[in-house]
DNA sequence: TTATTTGTATTATAATTTATAATACAAATA
DNA sequence: TATTTGTATTATAAATTATAATACAAATAA
């Protein structure tokens, strides 16, 4: 599992982790039913505090992408979502992505392109047992 | 011009500033070569520091989006930006909304409709003049 | 020329956020 | 019973965010 982060972002280190796990379910790197490091393991491997380590995640948790047990640990578990929230959600952060792409110059012919390239990267989600989900 | 801002939002008012002008150019509500309201007007408008504004103007002009003369204000000019650095911004964002999208169970069909949907919307920029950039 | 309006810089202040460190705790397992 | 798990606590520090009041340089209008 790669996680990528830099430390000279603006953007929070804890939220750089569970973008890179979300995007590590996605890319097939975490099966589902997969364990993640312990908070102290990943801790120690990018080299953070514990405490930044717990609280991506408890955002993880809450978000409904991994399920959490006190001894067993963290475990890969996405949960389903159908409420007008989350559509909502991603309607403004794609309007937003799509306006300034269209200002920069990005025809949507390539905007679907990239879409349709990184759909097809992470076509298949697993479960750790081998079926598809 | 409409602008919404969550005062309670964890997102900084001089991002989701930001964020509403990009939209507001995308949407047409803002034509290529009009004014922006003055530093002043838009913080007494939206009811916050002037500086919160013009932070938000100083990042439009950074990203290029807008153009800013002293004494003459700001002024809606978008610059093309065909550089590697902004595809890869896109497709970083790309990629996490449709990671998300699909763990989530919203279907590739359903995000190709919003893309769709979402880019007719803002289909042809218009200058003050009335032409078609 | 002079007054006004523009974005911006400065200074001070305050609250919040982010991250680390060290320690401790409850729960579950071996 | 000892160990490992996520998490809570406490303390500390730095950075970020926002406000307020003021001032400045540049350009325009009177």
């Amino acid at each position: 599992m790669i996680i990528k982060l830099d430390m000279s972002s603006s953007i929070p280190i804890y939220e750089q982790l569970r973008n890179q796990i979300v995007l590590g379910i996605g890319r097939g790197d975490l099966k589902i039913g997969q364990g993640l490091p312990t908070v102290r393991q990943m801790a120690e491997d990018i080299g953070v505090n514990t405490m930044t380590v717990s609280k991506a995640y408890s955002i993880l948790k809450n978000e409904g992408y991994i399920e959490i047990d006190r001894r067993h640990g963290a475990k890969v578990k996405p949960k389903l979502d159908n409420s007008q929230k989350f559509k909502e959600y991603v309607e403004n952060e794609l309007s937003l992505l799509i306006t300034e792409s269209r200002l920069k110059g990005i025809s949507f012919n390539d905007f679907l392109n990239m879409s349709n390239s990184i759909f097809i990267a992470m076509k298949g989600l697993r479960t750790l047992g081998g079926e598809i989900q």
